[in-house]
Order: C-alpha cells, then sequence, then structure tokens
DNA sequence: TGACGATACGTAAGTACTTACGTAAATTAG
DNA sequence: CTAATTTACGTAAGTACTTACGTATCGTCA
C-alpha cells in the first residue's frame, strides 16, 4: 500500500482523497436528479452569499484560477443558474450572479448540502484529531514557506558540506589558472592583465600576503578563489571561479564563507569585492553574505572594465 | 477565502495540496538537474523496493489505475530508467524493473528523497495534531462507508420524515385507482380483477376488515398501498404504487413501514406479499424491512400470474 | 477440449484543473 | 495627453489522472 511511503506520497493521498469526494458528490447530486455538479459548489456558494461577483475576485476568494472560473461560470451559465452583466464602472469586468432559476435552485439543494456537511463532519469526527484544523495548519504553514524553499534549505546545507576548501598548494596552481580562464573566456574576453596574474598565482597574490583557496568536490577541484591583501585591515576578495558543472551546487558560498572566514582570522576589518550586476547569482550571493553595494568610495575602484559594482562586508559587525 | 465553507469544500483543498507538493516537487528535481518527475516517484520506489512488478500489480500496490503505471512506465523507459520483460509464466504480464541507469539514478536521488521526507515532517509536525495519522484514518473511514452512504442515509431519513401517512377518506378513491392505473399501465395490462378491486376500494378492501394508505408529499397524494385480511393473524400487503415523479424518495418505504405498524396494531403476526422478480426497487425494499421469500406454502398463492415472488414478515420477531 | 468468463494490458477519450498567451480596458508615467 | 504598464478576461493547450473499451492470454467447467 502505498500508505507506507510516508509523507512522501502525501499529495498522491490527497489528490485520492479529492477524487472520492468529488466522485461520490457528483453521484449524489445526480441520484436527487439535481442538475448540479460538485465542481460548481463553491462559485455557488459564494454568489448565494456575495450576490455578483467579478471572474478574478471569484477565483481569488476560492483560490482557483480565473480560467477555472470561467468553465465553471460557463457550464452554469448553459444550465441557465448564472448570468453575467458587464461592469459600469470597470467595462472589463464581467459579474457573475444567480439567475432566479439559480436562486431556486439553492433552496432545492441547501438540504442536500446540509447533509453532505453533516456526513463529512461524521467523517471527520470518526478520523479525530481535528483533521480541518490540522489541514488549515498545513496550509498556513505551506504558505509561510514553501515545501521548495523548505527542501531547498536542506539541500543547500547538505550540497555546502560535501565541499572541501584546501589552500594554495603549487601543484594546484594550474587549475587556478584553468578555472579562471573558463570563468573569462564565457563571460569576457582575457585581457593582459588577466594573463600576467593568473600565470603567477604566488608572486601576485601570496607573496603580497593573500591567500588562495580552492574546492573540491567528490575529490575534483571545481572552484577557486583569491584573498588580496589591500592593508592591514582590508581584503579584497577576487578570482572567484566554479567550474561550470559544479555550478548551483553551493561551490561559491562555500569558498566565499571559508575567504571570509580567512580573513577574519588574519585580523581584517573589512573584505571588498568588484561584481558586475549581470552576474545575478554572484550578486545574491554576496548579499546574502552581508556584502552591502558601495556607492561612494572609488578608492580602490574597478581596475577592469567589466567590475562595476564595488561591495563591502564589514567583518566586525556581527551578522543581522 | 474558501477555508469558510468548511467540510464541503475538503475536496478542493486536499486537491490544492496535492498540486502544491506536486508543483514544488518537479521544481526541486529540476533545480537537482535530475531528469525526473515527482509524479514517478511512487513507482520508482516501488521498484527499487520490489525488483520487478506487473502493470496491475503496481497499480494495485500504488493506488492507482493501470494505465496510469502504463504512461508512468512509458515515460520512464523512454528517459532509459525502466526496462519490461514478459513474464514467463503469464504471456499477458509486463514485468517493469529498473534499468542499471535507473538503479543509478537511485543513489542520486535518495538525498533529495531524504531532504523532502525531512521537510514534509517538518511540515506536519507544524501542521500539528497527527495529520498523517488523522488522514490515515480518513481512508480507513471512507473504506468502511463512502461519503455516497453517508449521505444516502441522511437523505433517506429526511425523504422519510417528509412523507405523511393518512388513511382512507373517501375523497381519495379515486388516487387510490389512478396510482394503481398508473404503475399497470407501466409494467402490465390491466385486468378485469384489477379494475373491480380499484373501483371499489371500500368494499373489496376495507369491508373485509382491510385498510388503504396514503402518502403525500408537499400536500400531494403520490403512493397508496392496501393491507388486505387474510385471517385473523394474516395480512397481505398489495396494491402499493408510487408516481414516477416521487420514486426514489421513500415514499414507498413510508408506506410499507406505516402498513406493517398497521398490522401490528390490528394484532396481526404475519404480513405477506406478492412482488415480481423484474421489481428490483421493490425486492430491495422488502428485504431491507425483514421480508423474507417463501419457497414453499403455495396456499394464498398467486392470483395474478405477474407476481411470482411470495414474501412474509413475522411481525412478532424483533428486526436482526 | 472447447467454449466461457476472468484477467492483463494497451489505447482513446474524458475530467477538472492548470499554465500560457492574446486582447481590451484601465491606470500610471513622462 | 500620449505611451507604457497593469489588470480583467477569454481561449488554447497542457497535465495527471481517470473511465471506457478492445484484444490477447489465462484458468475452468461441462
Amino acid at each position: 500500500m502505498i500508505r507506507y511511503l510516508g509523507p512522501l506520497a502525501l499529495a498522491s493521498r490527497f489528490r485520492r482523497l479529492a477524487e472520492w469526494l468529488y466522485k461520490d458528490g457528483a453521484r449524489i447530486y445526480r441520484e436527487q436528479s439535481a442538475d448540479f455538479e460538485p465542481r460548481w459548489f463553491p462559485l455557488f456558494y459564494l454568489l448565494k452569499e456575495s450576490g455578483s461577483v467579478s471572474v478574478t475576485a471569484a477565483a481569488r476568494a476560492l483560490g482557483f484560477s480565473h480560467p477555472a472560473i470561467n468553465q465553471i461560470a460557463g457550464e452554469m451559465f448553459r444550465r441557465g443558474l448564472l448570468e453575467s452583466i458587464r461592469d459600469k464602472k470597470d467595462e472589463r469586468k464581467r459579474l457573475l450572479r444567480l439567475t432566479k432559476k439559480g436562486k431556486a435552485a439553492v433552496s432545492s439543494l441547501e438540504p442536500v448540502w446540509a447533509d453532505i456537511e453533516a456526513a463529512a463532519s461524521e467523517l471527520l469526527m470518526e478520523a479525530g484529531g481535528d483533521l480541518l484544523a490540522a489541514v488549515g495548519r498545513l496550509e498556513d504553514a505551506l504558505n509561510e514557506t514553501g515545501i521548495y524553499e523548505r527542501v531547498m534549505r536542506r539541500v543547500k546545507t547538505r550540497q555546502l558540506e560535501r565541499v572541501e576548501i584546501t589552500d594554495y598548494k603549487p601543484q594546484l596552481k594550474r587549475h587556478f589558472k584553468s578555472l579562471n580562464l573558463e570563468w573569462l573566456e564565457e563571460y569576457h574576453s582575457v585581457e593582459d592583465a588577466d594573463e600576467r596574474l593568473l600565470s603567477d598565482p604566488y608572486g601576485k597574490i601570496i607573496k603580497t600576503g593573500g591567500f588562495i583557496l580552492f574546492a573540491r568536490l567528490d575529490g575534483k577541484i571545481v572552484g577557486t578563489a583569491a584573498l588580496l591583501k589591500h592593508d592591514e585591515h582590508v581584503y579584497k576578495l577576487t578570482k572567484m571561479a566554479v567550474t561550470r558543472e559544479a555550478q548551483g551546487r553551493q561551490v561559491g558560498r562555500k569558498l566565499a564563507l571559508a575567504a571570509i572566514e580567512r580573513a577574519k582570522n588574519v585580523g581584517a576589518v573589512r573584505l571588498v569585492l568588484l561584481t558586475s550586476p549581470r552576474l545575478t547569482a554572484a550578486c545574491t550571493l554576496y548579499h546574502s553574505l552581508g556584502f552591502v553595494e558601495m556607492s561612494s568610495a572609488q578608492s580602490w575602484a574597478a581596475a577592469y572594465r567589466r567590475e562595476s559594482i564595488p561591495m563591502s562586508l564589514d567583518l566586525k559587525r556581527k551578522k543581522p
């Protein structure tokens, strides 16, 4: 039985429950020789209570898409239960309301509705645990944070844990160059300044008091990042590159987190970087880590045309 | 909000919950660049656990229709995740099982499943009230007695209450004849014996110690039944007729119940009747009231060819 | 053993929604 | 006051199932 699959199969079970309820509802109306479909009920009830409602207003109120309301309204119109008039104040709107026949149908349907309601209540009582309230709370919880966000949070921490960070070693030098070239070739042209720096990472970065970090995933080097020493208190995060296949696996985040940690450990109070608004993923990452854009202060400004947004992170302040 | 509609809109709410879960599931797999649909999960999981399963066996196990399994299996086959072989022992059966690629996919999917499961558990925890168990009990309750049966039970008692029973009065004489003629003309030809009895109900039925009852629905006479006195202890229920428009509204049941009550009150110990197997609704009614078929005892046997099944109710015995 | 209903499967079409997209009216921006 | 954007609605097509139905194979009973 599907029940053993636990929460994973909840969706299927909910769907099946809905189907049972609909099917039995249809059978009940048919047996009562009432020309009425269970799926009409929400709109029918809304119109009974509210008088006249526009298509999208009904959709919002009932939690359906507007074409669904359109289709249901169409069927009810064909049965003569519903009519529509253009809204005088807003010619786009079509106000739906029950016809005389529709209102008459209410009184013959109401006892059946009452019976269905009573039967459903009995059923919920048997199920116990105040199912209705629990479902309400489930909807609230989902509204606040969807399944997607909840799962992704877990996926990301798991991925983050899979990434290993290692320091610069001479035999990793080639990766520093190749990863950055891969990135440069995709987004820009490779310039002389790039070429010089990438060919001598030790001399240009580490010897001047900076650091180079590498990220390893499943034993393979998939990303790198450099910390360039600007002065005693300020380091610059630069030359961050993650290979295409490993993107979206939190490699960049792990590198950035490691860089921040390292900067703190060597007594830095501020971390700066340059990025481009075109690199939305990077910008989102930096923002989420606490970096803020610096509108002024161009003293250490762009060495390359492509880098247009300077960002800065205060290492002394706690994260909000 | 739809929530105000209470249990009546439960079906819609379940459906929407299912949709949310599916949609977010799809998004998660997509983002993980896993070529996997949430709807495959139940079959995939079943095959992972059970090795190889036939189409209908899978459908039964998962609670889907077999075409659903067929379609899902088709998609998984096209992706190379699933293969099928004919069952050697039963050439009709097609055994589904995961391919090498499918089994390989399991290991990459399992961590994601674990994350989804954890997120779902968290969600259920937030919803509280042990929703999963409550849903299980709801399914059990529905399996035992469907919504349809539960509602119809209520509908029927309500309808039963709406029917009023009155005794014979001269001004109702014409209804006794017209109701029975309507019935006779639909199911048989009208014979002389019918004609004579229907034209003189007082003389033929009441003067000989019997009774005639009428059923009134919304002020209109819609049904009738007669109790013919056979001897001091045995009465015969006959000439039961309900007009077409009022059928299915418990008029016959109310008449029969009133007749039983009346027979008891005048000291009868047994009620007999003749019916035809063709009249399934009538047979069901009589059975449900406790009448049993008499295979022997033809002493008071059929006066009319059309009535072939004699039935009898012991008025002294309590209902089982 | 040969006709018979039962079972397994495939295919087609229906259902109750959805997303996607196009048009017209209303609102806002410049 | 015109242009651009937003909103309301209708239509088309997709989705994830279902029911309905046709065909092939299987047990079984006279």
